[in-house]
DNA sequence: CGTCTCCATAACCTGGCCGCATGGACGTGG
DNA sequence: CCACGTCCATGCGGCCAGGTTATGGAGACG
């Protein structure tokens, strides 16, 4: 019989919480999606694997005997693609559109000198991703920025620090200023990305720096495209790290050094099984980036 | 990462074979689907299992290594679902629609006496899978007609035969005989299923009965109501059991028995390592079935 | 008895998989 | 040397599985 290892993953998640809820929260996918695909894996066995309750989902002898023995299939499955990759030599490294960018050559370069033989094989994450695939497992390391959902179960090591600045439509009566404040701000709508929630969205909106001031949101966009022309088009603001002007300057969108909000950290992050070539990945990282640490300041004036 | 384990058969079937179209053969899938599939498969591990040419694939290292784990996971995940299934004490048993018919009740009454506490899980395979499920490893035990692809790799157990009759148009010219020898039908036009391949083909069109007579086809049928309905409606003929009579009659449509040509066997088959509760339920089959087997003719006059 | 929690169901939408038909590369035999 | 056969890759259209939102029904609890 044959099944997605995710719906053993799915399965294993709501035998240990004993909840579908709390389960397809942990999961990020829907109740009603985990409600399916557990009655999928049923009638394929033709064996009832949880009794339902209102207080929750409880593992039948029959779930008992299945629950013992996902575990090690699940177990042997990531150690057989853990091995095969590494018997490739080929090291996938997840990174955000904007995390490391200039670094990152240096970073790859340092790491063939390192392990002969080996290639980097970088993958982008799309926006939704603020992981950059290590929440899935697609990577076991990645350049991304803090913080991030779930950051504590994977092992992180911060790079820099960089401020953030504001991007403004040319025609914003800020435009024009060296540099604002945030709470000049704190009124205007704002341009966001569509899965922003958690510590992420806190971040990127700067809830904390608000004071209980209301989020107006101007639009939301899937795309960089998009959300730069959200911006230009007068839709509203955004915050983004201060390297962004380098990568997607545009006529029509003025980007302006923001005080009163934290810096974004640039970090190098990884699964908590990973072999010695992530942990050899990460010490380039480190060595790379070293001289920004000390060389540059991490805030605006 | 997450995969479909039939995903992994695909590959364990391609390194066995060295070769994508004989795969495919193998697994009853196009040769297209396995070269995406596979290409799929080796994107998400970022990692080339094979080296392509024009007289086959052969593993690259990273594929060896792969090809060494595959084959434990997946006898994990098979060994698992057998005990769990086990565990509920829960018998599937495959049937095609006409199969064991009126025998099956006291089969399955039988068993209960044997395995008291047992629960027996009847599934009707569709008319396209003459293994009533085998194949694909749905149930390990099925009640089925012989011959069928593949019988070889299973056990079986012949339980007993049945003479073959034809079906007619009532308005049809031998539709009043009380007997036809299938030479006087090799010219009609027949009514096939869908994937009508192989032995099974070769049994219900009676091909080595037609000495090199072309067959022709009348219409290809999806279902069992469409297939009655292409008979009535002067489409073609069909060979059936004889036994077909007793579930399907119309009155647009005349069964008449057919001699010249073999009879058609209902068989319990099994897949090669299955448990205890299947020998047993084995055993209910040849035991309910002794007075058939004995008692009456296997043959039309 | 209202309310809250939790699971099931319905309706809909999208992306992936499958099959067919076809293309391109390579080896082979006349 | 060319024609052909074999084998894998690709493009296209149809279909199903899986996901999401919105809503229903059943218990627990104050």
């Amino acid at each position: 019989m044959d099944v997605d290892t995710r719906l053993l993953r799915y399965f294993a998640a709501i035998a240990e919480e004993g909840n579908l809820t709390r389960a397809a929260h942990r999961l990020f996918v829907s109740q009603p999606s985990l409600t399916k695909q557990l009655k999928h894996l049923e009638s394929q066995l033709g064996v009832r694997l949880f009794t339902r309750s209102s207080t929750g989902m409880t593992l039948t002898e029959a779930g008992h005997a299945l629950a013992a023995r996902v575990p090690p299939v699940l177990a042997g499955w990531d150690a057989a693609v853990r091995e095969t990759r590494s018997t490739a030599r080929v090291l996938r490294v997840g990174f955000l559109a904007s995390a490391a960018n200039d670094a990152t050559q240096g970073i790859v370069t340092a790491f063939g000198r390192l392990r002969p033989g080996w290639r980097v094989d970088l993958r982008q994450a799309p926006w939704s991703d603020p992981t950059a695939g290590l929440a899935a497992a697609e990577v076991p390391v990645a350049l991304l920025r803090l913080p991030f959902p779930g950051h504590e179960s994977f092992g992180v090591r911060t790079l820099f620090s960089e401020p953030r600045c504001v991007a403004l439509p040319s025609a914003h009566p800020l435009a024009g200023r060296p540099s604002v404040d945030f709470r000049e701000l704190r009124d205007d709508p704002v341009i966001v990305a569509p899965a922003l929630e958690g510590t992420w969205r806190e971040h990127w909106l700067a809830l904390s720096e608000r004071d209980g001031h209301e989020v107006r949101v101007g639009a939301v966009t899937e795309h960089p495209d998009e959300f730069l022309g959200a911006i230009a088009g007068g839709h509203g603001i955004a915050l983004v790290p201060a390297s962004t002007p380098h990568f997607h300057s545009r006529p029509d969108i003025v980007y302006v050094p923001v005080t009163g909000v934290s810096p974004s950290e640039v970090a190098v992050a990884w699964l908590p099984d990973a072999g010695e070539a992530v942990c050899d990945f990460v010490r380039c990282c480190v060595d790379v980036t070293r001289s920004r640490r000390t060389g540059c300041d991490t805030r605006w004036g």
